[in-house]
DNA sequence: CGCCATACTGATAACGACAATCAACACGCG
DNA sequence: CGCGTGTTGATTGTCGTTATCAGTATGGCG
């Protein structure tokens, strides 16, 4: 049976209330500067729990963290990530869907999968390279 | 100075000698059991060189490991993984890079690059289902 | 309302991948 | 041949994640 645990409701309602991916940790911290008790496991299995049901999506980062999300439940999609400040944008991709499927077909690949993820630098950081993190 | 060492020679070979992606210690492991008397440190060390330099692709696996391939130097381009056998085709995409600059542009990030890979059942691994481990 | 079974929690240990360390070494050059 | 230095490789350390396991809270049931 599942229960419903207050550990879980703050996982989600913390995800939900953040623009961009966070770390399993960095939420675990937050979290505990917030005031809760939270453990560090229970974030990770609350974290992985949301992202089977398909509440949240999760990716790699550089150094090979896993970062997760909030996201529209049920819903394919894909993101644009800001490289600096890391705010997200779902996007939709409808063309690359087709393409994807159509390229494994022609290489006799069947039940394709794929990974999109676009990066950039959003309109804000593109203004402010000062921010960028890598003044002389 | 850059120096030539065969244990580098060693790293592209095998990297060059394989269909997929490999780990950094499958390969190290391979190195081993033909013989060599290489170290994991070098094969990392030659491996991120070679990934810097553009002479092999990396992306991380599921578990977040990092594997490496060798590539066609010089060029952009993705991949279509069967997530059997690690067959690995080599795909080009000028309508995704132009779709990914677009999405990017709509929203007002600069400086996008991105990140997609086809995941799949080859031809032949689509054929024989009893090859996919999950006999139920 | 209180009890019980059990799913969940959370501190810690274990684990795996990877980076850093550092003495020994080999390559290339004079 | 001898020197300088980039490279090697065994080992140690670091970091993110998962497993462990006893204690706890949850929710159904009498």
């Amino acid at each position: 049976m599942k229960r419903n645990t207050w550990q879980r409701e703050a996982v989600r309602d913390a995800l939900g209330s953040n623009e961009g991916f966070v770390s399993a940790q960095g939420l675990h911290q937050g979290l505990r500067e917030a005031g809760s008790s939270i453990g560090l496991a229970t974030v990770y299995r609350a974290l992985a729990d949301l992202a089977t049901e398909g509440e949240a999506d999760s990716l790699q980062s550089d150094q090979g963290e896993s970062l997760y999300r909030a996201c529209t439940p049920g819903q394919h999609h894909h993101h644009l990530i800001c490289r600096n400040c890391g705010l997200t944008v779902e996007i939709e991709a409808d063309a690359v869907e087709a393409w994807a499927h159509e390229v494994a077909s022609d290489n006799g690949f069947t039940q394709a999968s794929h990974i999109v993820d676009v990066f950039g630098l959003c309109a804000r950081c593109s203004a402010s390279p000062a921010a960028l993190g890598h003044g002389a």
